[in-house]
DNA sequence: CTGAAAGCGCTTACAG
DNA sequence: CTGAAAGCGCTTACAG
């Protein structure tokens, strides 16, 4: 049992007594196969006892493509949506018998082919592709009821709730990647809300660069009195920038995280945000890709964090 | 060449009007193969011209491991450490022909075994062990030079430049991996600076419960002036446990961070930490786990950044 | 200098 | 109800 070669299909049929293919009949449930109960528990015995697991290189390469499927991801795992949407799209692999692994950093199209070469996936997911661009999950109902329209919604209408009509949107730079996303989203929430469009304003790094560029904005739009963040990262930024610029927060202007994370809690004023728990995302990522049905999966809803920055 | 099915190695050989072995050895360079520079160079061409790359599927079943290694890390993404590392062992296995694949969260045996099952990776890397354990960069000297011992002495080392002499140890929880080491390395510095060994303390999540745990500590321990983190997470927890309490930093306790995360710069005041270059680090691991000599990478030396906290 | 053959561990028509 | 055989795409003794 321990230290021993690893067991073989050829092992399983020799101590049942039967053929490799038989074994692997029941290992598969092959369909329109009627082996005896008697047999199929038989060797059903001897898998266990041999401890044997199928070897999955040799499953590839018959199958054309092995049990892996790859996540691509950019952007770091601070944010509670990265980590939830991981959860889940793990755990559902995992259930239909796929494991996941992960590729992090920018995809160069040399990198990924070299992985597809290396051992063909059975599917790749690039990160929160449908939340990100709002269509697949547009066309099932969810980009309005769970997904990026409706978290833009629930960031700008808190501020509105507190209040504020002149809103500018804190994006990290200018080459955001859901920036025109955001721009769109946050542009039919305050809509709806019969607000006017909010403007746009970078917050780069590092400290005093987003200072700068906080100070050279409210010069500009002296209007505007609140900051809904593209992230909590550019939300915190954007916060300590009017810190340094000595603007009371929530006083003389407010602002907003979005994606929930540690840091939030531990400034002071700590960020308010929204939580967005992206597991159901993960999940339903992972149904796609396998081409199984996703109707039973529910997202469950974000919700604004209160906090002391609006 | 767009849209056809992939070469094979069959293929290239009818090209060439050789044999896949003949093929093979070329492609691998094998040793005591004399094939003439003519047909090498016609298969070469072939090659190229029909875009074949070897499948990696069925070069593992060969082979017996795919060129894959798989990365297990338990931590976040936040510091730089983590982000060299990563980036290190990433481009080092690149270059050697291997490609790195990362899984997140605590490794379940079964989880660990799934993936050795469905790919057979040529290795297996867990994330920084070498640096946390400090044996095997100890072995090399590297623990003194350029590992955990080296940047725990330049911590403990920047807080007793500053005059501090009682120091505690900011830990994020009792069961922390690095706990023990990280206590080791720490009294050992200040044994040498001729300091009294730090004690410990625990700064719990959330806000309210990291400040309380410091106000007791400060209540037990008012001798202590200076904080180390174990990580930047934890001093800024600490700092801001501080500043509910109404201590003035640095004024009346310094707080230093450890693995430069980018949001020690955006508190107020900044947080003074230890940043951590260790690209090195992961390409000395690449270079472990394929076997390679390592005696030629060198790791950048950490250095201290000083901000407003020491 | 090069080729025919075996074999890595599976799955799936096909034949009984 | 079950087995013998082919084949996925490679690599590597082995034989010329």
């Amino acid at each position: 049992m321990a230290g021993a070669k690893r067991a073989t299909l050829k092992d399983v049929a020799a101590a049942s007594g039967v053929s490799r293919a038989t074994v692997s009949f029941v290992l598969n449930d092959t369909p329109n196969q009627s082996i005896s109960q008697a047999t199929r528990a038989r060797i059903l015995a001897v898998v266990r006892d041999l401890g044997y697991k199928p070897h999955g290189i040799a499953r590839a390469l018959r199958e054309g493509t092995s049990r892996i499927v790859v996540l691509y991801i950019d952007s770091g795992l601070e944010g509670n949506y990265s980590r939830s949407y991981l959860r889940g799209l793990d755990e559902e692999l995992a259930a239909h018998d796929h494991v996941l692994v992960v590729r992090h950093g920018p995809t160069g199209a040399g990198a990924e082919q070299q992985l597809r070469d290396a051992i063909n996936p059975r599917a790749v997911v690039h990160f929160a592709e449908a939340y990100r661009t709002g269509h697949e999950l547009e066309d099932r109902g969810g980009g309005r009821r769970d997904g990026l329209a409706a978290h833009t919604m629930l960031q700008i209408g808190c501020l509105a709730a507190h209040g504020h009509t002149r809103i500018a949107l804190a994006l990290p730079d200018a080459q955001a990647p859901l920036r025109e996303i955001r721009e769109l989203f946050s542009r039919q929430a305050a809509g709806e809300l019969g607000l006017p469009s909010p403007v746009t304003v970078v917050v780069p790094r590092p400290r005093d660069a987003g200072t700068a560029a906080v100070a050279e904005f409210r010069g500009g739009h002296p209007a505007v009195t609140a900051f809904a963040g593209y992230d909590d990262d550019v939300a915190l930024r954007t916060l300590t920038a009017l810190h340094d610029l000595g603007v009371d927060v929530p006083g003389e202007a407010a602002v907003m995280g979005f994606d929930d994370t540690e840091y939030g809690a531990l400034f002071t004023p700590a960020l308010t945000t929204v939580h967005i728990d992206a597991e159901a995302h993960g999940r339903i990522a992972a149904r796609d890709v396998l081409g199984l049905p996703t109707a039973d999966l529910q997202a469950v809803p974000a919700r604004v964090i209160e906090r002391h920055t609006v």
